[in-house]
RNA sequence: GGGGGCGUAGUUCAGUUUGGUUAGAACGCCUGCCUGUCACGCAGGAGGUCGCCGGUUCGAGCCCGGUCGCUCCCGCCA
C-alpha cells in the first residue's frame, strides 16, 4: 500500500469546473458525497471543500473501472481521470453550480476506505450537538461549517491586511502570565520549576500591549487567544480570540475612525456587504434611558418611556412606593398589539421574571379610548391622560410597565424589548445596525463585596471634567470607554487609558487597593506608567461574535474549529483529562477533594 | 450555584398523558434487480443496554428517587 498516488495529481477542484472546460483531460481528488448505481451507469457526487462535480462510471467507457466503482461507498477518498463532457440537455442540473458538465471517468485509484459515518455528511442532516462534537473531523467537512471556517480565515487575512496598510505591528504577548486580580476567573497553569506557584493565562493582553505603546511601538494588533475560566454560552467559550489593538497619541475619535474602517473592510471582503460609516453614538446614560440596555439593537423603536415622574403619588401603590424608595417606572408600548391574549402576557411576564422583575403590569387602549387593565381603577383621569401622552397610547394599544430598582427595571424592560420585537417579527435579520455606546461609568459598586469595581477594567481613562468627582460621588464618574454594538450584540469594546501613574494609583485606590498592594500586582505597570507613558488606548473585538455575525450563525461553535462544550471539555479529545501521578509529582501537585 | 429543554436503531424522531403480547417511522446500512440519476427507483434484510444506577409493581421505555451527558438561560463573565 505505499504510495497510493503513484504520480495522479490533481488538476481541477470539485468546484471549479464549468462548460468552457469540456473536453479537457482533468483529476480531481475528493470525497464521496453519495453514489447512484444503476446497474450499469454509476453517479457520484465527489466533493472538496469547493463544491460538488459528478462523476460518471460507464460500463461502455472501460468496465473494469466501472467494477471497481461499484465497491465505492460514502466517504471514500478518491483520485479520478477522465474527460470533462456537458451533460445532456435534458440532464442539466441547475440546483448545482457545476450542473451542466460531468466528468466521464477513465481513470479511478481509490486512495482511502471509509466506515460508514454517523452522520451524512450535508447540511440538511440535523445532527446533535454530541453526535457533532464527538465527529467534529465529519462536522467539519459539511458545507456550511467549511464556509464559516473559510470566512474566519477570509476576515482574518482582511483583519491583517487592513493594520498592516495603516503600519500596525502585529506583536505576539506571554501566554504563560501573570494572575490579575480583576474581572474573569483565570485559567492557572502549575510552574514545575518554581514549586507552589503559577502562571495564568491571560484574558486578554491589556497590559502587555499597554507596555508596547510604552515601548514606543505606536501602533499594535493581535489576532489573539484568550481565555477566561467562567460559566460558557451560545456566545462564550473558555478559548476565545480577540482582534486586539491599542494605539498611542490617539483620542477616541481616531480610535473610532480606524475601527470603523476595520470593519468595513472585513464586511466587504467576507460578505461582499458595503457599510455607511461613520456609525451613529450614543452615550451609556441615553442608552440605558431609551432602551434599558448597553448594548441596544437599533433595528426597531419599540423604546422605552420613564414615567416614574407620573406616578409618583398615584394610587397605585407599587408604583409610588417604588419611585420613592428611588426606583424607576418605565414603560414600552407596543403599538397595535392589544390583541395579545391573556396566555401571551403571562409569558412575556415570565419572560420579564427571568430578568427579576417581580411583575409586569398592563394597559390595552380599547377601541372607545378607555383603559382595560387589572391596575386601571388606581388611576385617575388626569395621571391616564399624563401616561397616555407621554407613551403616545392609541386605541388598540398595550403598554407594559415594569417598576422596581432602576437596574432591574431597566434590564427587565429593555430585555422585553427585544423579545417582543422577536416576537412581532421586527427584525430584518439581513440588516446591520451599528452603534458606539460611549461615556459608560468608570465604577459599579459591587454590593457582595461592598467596594467599587472597574466597570472596564482598572486601567480605563476618568473622563476628564468629572475627574474632581472620584472622592466625592465616583458613582457618577463617567470613562472614556467605548464598546462597539451590532444588532445587540457587544462586538468590541476598549477605552483611552491612563496614561500617568498618579491617576492610574488614585483610581486603584479608589478600587480599595491600597499602595502596597497595587504596588505587589501593579508595580511593573505603575513603574512603567512613570517612566514616559504616551496617551494611548485601544479596543479589542470578539472574533468569534465577529464571525458568527458574518456567518449568520447562533453559536460561535458554528465558527470554531474545535469548541468545547458548555461544560467546557472536549468531546473529541475527551479534554480535560487526568494528569498522571508522576506528572503531578514534577509539580509537586497533590489532588484532594475538598468538602463544601 | 440556580431554572428550563433534551437523552429510544448508525442518525433524526414517534411512543411516556392512561405501566401490559414481539418497542415503531424516516433517512442511513447490507443483499439482489435496474444504463441518465442527482434526496434515483423497485424488492428483500439486518440493526435496540429505551443514557446509567436504584426503587415501586405480577409486570417499567412509560411511575418514583438518584446520577451522567448535551443544550438554552439567570447568576458569573465584557
Amino acid at each position: 500500500m505505499t504510495d497510493l498516488l503513484g504520480d495522479m495529481r490533481r488538476t481541477h477542484t470539485c468546484g471549479e469546473l464549468r462548460d468552457g472546460d469540456v473536453d479537457t483531460e482533468v483529476t480531481l481528488m475528493g470525497w464521496v458525497q453519495r453514489r447512484r448505481d444503476h446497474g450499469g451507469v454509476i453517479f457520484i457526487d465527489f466533493r472538496d471543500k469547493t463544491g460538488i462535480t459528478q462523476i460518471v462510471f460507464n460500463p461502455e467507457n472501460n468496465p473494469g473501472v466501472h467494477d471497481k466503482a461499484q465497491t465505492i461507498r460514502s466517504e471514500y477518498v478518491l483520485g479520478v481521470k477522465g474527460r470533462v463532457v456537458n451533460r445532456p440537455d435534458d440532464m442539466v442540473n441547475p440546483k448545482m453550480v457545476t450542473g451542466r458538465i460531468e466528468v466521464l471517468v477513465d481513470e479511478l485509484k481509490i486512495l482511502s476506505r471509509a466506515e460508514t459515518p454517523a452522520f451524512q455528511i450535508e447540511d440538511r442532516i440535523e445532527a446533535s450537538e454530541t453526535v457533532r462534537l464527538k465527529y467534529r473531523h465529519l462536522d467539519l467537512r459539511r458545507p456550511k461549517l467549511q464556509q464559516n471556517i473559510i470566512a474566519r480565515h477570509t476576515a482574518s487575512r482582511a483583519v491583517r491586511d487592513y493594520l498592516n496598510d495603516l503600519g500596525f505591528l502585529d506583536i505576539e504577548t506571554p501566554f504563560l502570565t501573570r494572575s490579575t486580580p480583576e474581572g474573569a476567573r483565570d485559567y492557572l497553569v502549575p510552574s514545575r520549576v518554581n514549586h507552589g506557584q503559577f502562571y495564568a493565562l491571560p484574558q486578554s493582553p491589556q497590559l502587555f500591549k499597554q507596555m508596547l505603546m510604552i515601548s514606543g511601538f505606536d501602533r499594535y494588533y493581535q489576532i489573539v487567544r484568550c481565555f477566561r475560566d467562567e460559566d460558557l454560552r451560545a456566545d462564550r467559550q473558555p478559548e476565545f480570540t480577540q482582534i486586539d489593538m491599542e494605539m498611542s497619541f490617539v483620542g477616541e475619535d481616531e480610535i473610532m475612525a480606524i475601527t470603523e474602517g476595520l470593519i468595513k473592510t472585513v464586511f466587504k471582503r467576507v460578505r461582499d456587504i458595503d457599510l455607511e460609516t461613520p456609525f451613529q453614538r450614543i452615550t451609556y446614560a441615553e442608552s440605558i434611558e431609551r432602551f434599558g440596555i448597553d448594548r441596544p439593537d437599533m433595528r426597531f423603536g419599540l423604546e422605552l418611556n420613564n414615567v416614574s415622574d407620573l406616578v409618583e403619588n398615584t394610587g397605585f401603590k407599587v408604583f409610588a412606593s417604588v419611585v420613592k424608595q428611588g426606583g424607576l417606572v418605565k414603560a414600552i408600548n407596543a403599538k397595535g398589539c392589544a390583541t395579545f391574549t391573556r396566555k401571551q402576557i403571562d409569558e412575556l411576564t415570565d419572560f420579564a421574571a427571568i430578568y427579576r422583575a417581580k411583575g409586569l403590569a398592563w394597559v390595552k387602549v380599547k377601541a372607545d379610548g378607555t383603559w382595560q387593565s387589572p391596575i386601571a381603577k388606581f388611576f385617575t383621569d388626569d395621571e391616564k391622560k399624563a401616561i397616555e401622552g407621554r407613551l403616545d397610547m392609541e386605541k388598540d394599544d398595550i403598554v407594559f410597565f415594569v417598576a422596581d430598582n432602576p437596574n432591574i427595571t431597566n434590564e427587565a424592560l429593555g430585555q422585553l424589548r427585544n423579545e417582543l420585537a422577536r416576537r412581532l417579527e421586527l427584525i430584518d435579520s439581513n440588516s446591520y445596525r451599528f452603534v458606539w455606546v460611549t461615556h459608560f461609568p468608570l465604577l459599579e459598586y459591587d454590593e457582595t463585596e461592598k467596594r467599587y469595581q472597574a466597570l472596564h477594567h482598572p486601567f480605563t481613562a476618568p473622563l476628564e471634567e468629572d475627574l474632581e468627582k472620584l472622592d466625592t460621588d465616583p458613582l457618577s464618574v463617567r470613562s472614556r470607554a467605548y464598546d462597539m454594538v451590532l444588532n445587540g450584540i457587544e462586538i468590541g469594546g476598549g477605552s483611552i487609558r491612563i496614561h500617568s501613574s498618579e491617576l492610574q494609583e488614585r483610581v486603584l485606590k479608589t478600587l480599595g487597593i491600597g499602595k502596597e498592594e497595587a504596588d505587589d500586582k501593579f508595580g511593573f505597570l505603575l513603574n512603567a506608567l512613570s517612566s514616559g507613558t504616551p496617551p494611548h488606548g485601544g479596543l479589542a473585538f470578539g472574533f468569534d461574535r465577529l464571525v458568527m455575525l458574518l456567518c449568520q450563525e447562533e453559536s460561535i461553535r458554528d465558527v470554531i474549529a474545535f469548541p468545547k462544550t458548555q461544560r467546557a471539555t472536549c468531546l473529541l479529545t475527551e479534554a480535560p483529562s487526568k494528569a498522571a501521578p508522576a506528572q503531578l509529582q514534577e509539580l509537586s501537585i497533590r489532588v484532594v477533594t475538598i468538602e463544601e
